[in-house]
DNA sequence: TGTAATTCCTAGTGATTGATAGGATAATAG
DNA sequence: CTATTATCCTATCAATCACTAGGAATTACA
């Protein structure tokens, strides 16, 4: 370490150029463009056409398009409401569920933020090279379908559900439709359901 | 007309050089292609390899990317059994809904068929030349849904549901889920729902 | 003021996209 | 056989893709 050891933590001020624009903001635009358009459709000009940042600050700042792009998923994902809050805050699967359902369709039909889920949006379209991409999308969707059905073998256990009941389909279900209803908002389908 | 009036309507000879490939089987290779990773995701360099059919002759038989896609379209949605027949020929709504859940289970997870439906696969990316596409794939599950929703309404007029029943909710939520169905399979899901 | 560090902007990279131009090839018609 | 018609192949088009090289601009430290 070459650098003096009694620095200020709170605003590391750098010795360069500072950046004319604020990261965060930038960050939210490109997850808003990714979420109304998909990722392979999200091209470098739209970004930088939308961000009002040229392309070689991009990459300075977030490395790639695909690194760009799963840190919004990220930012995406964590919001004061997540699924696995929702799953861990019910008191039953069945609450599970249902909150899952509704914040699903709240957050598809928002106003001021693109029709769908960013993650139903980009999961589809599979150029090739940009197949890892869609297995972290995959990841993150089993992972909630895993946690969902923990919650339901849990619950069968405990004597809250049928002991008949397959916690694997149930949780499948429930991802199914969370999936569906991305597209009816995508077709233009209001709140009704 | 100039062309002689007692022609073969079978074989209807041309004139010039034969086409040195099959239309429907060329089409059938196509309709796999785009079944398996989108519209824009095919690349015409693709499909001039799997159909082993070089660019120039392919627009000179379909015409353009899109135009052979929608025939494509058109192939899948009009096999042997299809949407409207199975809406068509089920006594209840009820059939009607179960029919069409176990078809798509079947057509999206067939060992000899790429995962999951071509229309679902297709209708997400969205990159703006391909909006119209998007359209027309939409307005084909709006009208498969229109056809879902006037058989419950039936059934409701007929005392076969009950009255509060709300077609339009159950008939979203069908093709919702069988949108999601499409997703869980080409995650890797097997027969399990 | 001078130097090092960091970011910005301009312009352009090679690769791939959908689509085409023009001549060679192959069939029928007379 | 010649003329006509239609398809084939080669080579290429302009546009767009994600991405980057090189120098000017702006800051902190000496």
């Amino acid at each position: 370490m070459t650098t003096p050891e009694n620095q200020v933590l709170q605003p590391p001020r750098k010795k360069g150029r500072p950046l004319s624009f604020e990261r965060e903001a930038a960050l939210h635009q490109a997850m808003l463009l990714f979420w109304q358009h998909g990722y392979e459709a999200t091209s470098l000009n739209d970004l930088t056409a939308a961000l009002g940042v040229k392309p070689s600050s991009i990459y300075a700042v977030f490395g790639n398009k695909k690194r760009l792009f799963l840190e919004a998923v990220a930012r995406y994902t964590s919001g004061p409401i997540t699924a696995e809050s929702i799953i861990a805050n019910a008191a039953t699967a069945r609450d599970a569920a249902q909150g899952l359902l509704q914040a699903s369709v709240l957050g598809f039909t928002g106003e001021d933020t693109p029709k769908g889920c960013l993650l139903a949006t980009s999961a589809i379209s599979c150029s090739e090279e940009a197949h890892d991409v869609q297995q972290e999308l995959a990841t993150i969707r089993l992972g909630i379908e895993a946690r969902l059905q923990a919650k339901v073998t849990a619950d069968v256990e405990a004597g809250c559900m049928p002991l008949d009941s397959d916690a694997e389909a149930l949780a499948g279900h429930i991802l199914a439709v969370i999936q569906g209803l991305s597209t009816l908002a995508r077709d233009g389908a209001s709140r009704e359901k």
